[in-house]
DNA sequence: CTAAAAAATGTTAAGGCTAACAGTTGTGTG
DNA sequence: CACACAACTGTTAGCCTTAACATTTTTTAG
């Protein structure tokens, strides 16, 4: 007893043979359809138990022209937010018995995505999540491309015609922004990620837009690539590029971690010199030095209600427009008012601290 | 034009009778398998455009009893490790035409890892790979119970008799240990992740053994969940507990960002009077305030590799064990000799720029 | 006790593809 | 020109399930 297989695995002939009854028979106990007497329940029961049965999916996609699988398109997985993503998803997925096949695409752009995605069809996916950037007109396509699968898309301008769940990153940002503009900061700076991220469009927006309803604009802008390393790049060249700043819009929470670096590298204080607001709310950002005020965002459950649209699709239902998943604002320390005078007290107490320490 | 669907998906058959071809000749060219006439190749390769043929991998999958799929069963996939072993595994598996199906075990433990499998094997994928912390013992029963599906173990114990791609976890850890011993440190405690996470055993032996070497033991203990709060209450505790420890090892980065930020909170410098080591090597480390020493692990690599290894076995190779994948020391500025007087100058310099500055 | 309805079971034909073998046509050789 | 052999193409029988309908019980109502 205990081993799970024997030569060749069981199937429904197998066991109708063993039980004495018509596949169809077994097929009906098997997935709980039609009627079944008790008797005979209790026989194929005891059959498939004894030959270790289980059901061939590819076969049952097959016949029922249903896979029971998703197809999950995603840039970078080993990025905060696509994992994040796909953790919610897999999670949501699993519950209601449907697979995730995980395509990772490989680059920007329409053919690369529309390469992932036919790979994804083929596989005979019921519908398809899809987590790359794409403009309007982009997405527009793939949907027209892509006529037979549902899909529902996670990263693509609001208001865009498809099925879509969305964070509202133009809110976010605007939070952002507002924050450092009602502490009294006129001086800002950014470090955003690439633009053909549609949704860090939305974000270099959101600020534009909050500085200039405020007559300001943004002193200086520096393109970093998600990366720690490219955020304390951005910073480097924002200082040494001569403008004055007292705030710093970042893109994301890593970025900013390259940000803070090297402003403490240069000597100047966070929040007391410089003002650095991030983006996410990583596990990390509650935690630095100074901790990070930035813009919560919620991924596994964004995750988990694309799904759920992507599964009311499939069951035939037309679920209606969901609403912008809404970020929150979360202020730490790394955000003050930019005329706070340096806190002599605090500073010489921390040196004090240092130097008779031990 | 340009539509790539029409109402029902072209079939086979469909291929063959615009051609005026059987189905054989046409599965010959869509597969590139037997000879085929050159006019004839034109003709069904014609129809196939026309028709925009694709195949049906599930039927494929059927036929062939093969269906160029394979399982990805890990624990939480937001974390480090799980998130970057994904994005490699998932590459190497695109690369040659295999599809990834994602799986995450809920919990620790037998049950729920035999279940996540047990709904991959149902998928029919030709393959497994299992990310799951388990012991020799749980390894052989997985083994045994999936005999018929080749399986590649990323997180059981070295030596283990099954198929795995496994790091070095023990010699990293002792990399770490014995950086902190040969700089002088005789007081040196640990945050270890849970353990029953295999790797981590490894990591918590491998500094027990550096440490009793030298005659040394662990001075201070707390286990943390991986997350950098944990890292965080798990410092504090440390520090709370009285014990005085000039060395931190760390078991994974994240914690050690809580770590730094513990310390500074209580005025007490990295390196000056503690050193901290992490582990892993994330993208933040290096920007670390101050940066952080670690051990670095290439988990992509480790990723592909796996995959490569399962794939010789799907094709009936029997390819020899794979020696274990080394950690790298990564010394960064967390990290100095104990003894180490603080530095009045560096200190003074900090705060005048500070109070000087703008 | 019988007819009709309900329940239980079986049969047949797909679903889309490939393996294995069976033909057919064409080429080169003695 | 017949023969062997290659190149090409077709036929048949699965792979494992389910849908749809057909048939055989059983139950229920009259």
């Amino acid at each position: 007893m205990g081993s799970e297989s024997a030569d060749k695995p069981a199937t429904l002939a197998d066991v109708a043979r063993l039980a004495g009854v018509s596949q169809q028979t077994v097929s009906r106990v098997v997935n709980n359809t039609g009627p079944v007497a008790t008797r005979t329940r209790a026989r194929v029961s005891e059959a498939v138990g004894q030959l270790n049965y289980v059901p061939n999916r590819l076969a049952q996609g097959l016949a029922r022209r249903r896979s029971h699988s998703i197809g999950f398109a995603t840039n970078d997985i080993a990025l905060h937010a696509p994992s994040q993503l796909t953790s919610g998803i897999e999670r949501a997925a699993r519950e209601v018995g449907y697979s995730l096949i995980v395509s990772i695409v490989p680059d920007y752009g329409l053919g690369s995505v529309t390469q992932t995605l036919r790979v994804l069809r083929e596989r005979q996916v019921d519908g398809l999540l899809i987590n790359a950037s794409l403009s309007r007109a982009d997405a527009a396509e793939i949907r027209r491309r892509f006529a037979d699968v549902p899909c529902v898309f996670l990263d693509v301008p609001p208001g865009t015609p498809v099925h879509a769940a969305l964070l509202d990153q133009r809110r976010g940002a605007v939070l952002a922004a507002e924050h450092l503009t009602r502490l009294g900061h006129t001086r800002i700076a950014c470090i955003h990620a690439p633009q053909d991220a549609v949704a860090e469009h939305s974000r270099l927006q959101g600020w534009q837009d909050v500085l200039s309803n405020q007559g300001l604009s943004l002193v200086g802008q520096q393109e970093g690539d998600w990366s720690p390393a490219s955020g304390y790049r951005a910073t480097v060249a924002l200082l040494a590029s001569g403008v004055a700043f007292s705030g710093l819009l970042v893109g994301n929470d890593q970025m900013a971690v390259g940000a803070l670096r090297a402003l403490w590298e240069r000597g100047l204080r966070v929040p007391g010199d410089v003002s650095v607001i991030g983006y996410d709310d990583t596990a990390e950002s509650a935690l630095l030095i100074p901790p990070l005020s930035t813009v919560r965002q919620d991924f596994p459950t964004l995750g988990r209600r694309a799904f759920h649209h992507l599964k009311a699709l499939l069951d035939g239902q037309e679920p209606q427009t969901m609403p912008l998943t809404q970020p929150e604002l979360v202020v730490r320390a790394s955000t003050a008012a930019p005329d706070e005078r340096p806190d002599w007290r605090t500073a010489l107490k921390v040196l004090e601290t240092h130097l008779t320490n031990r």
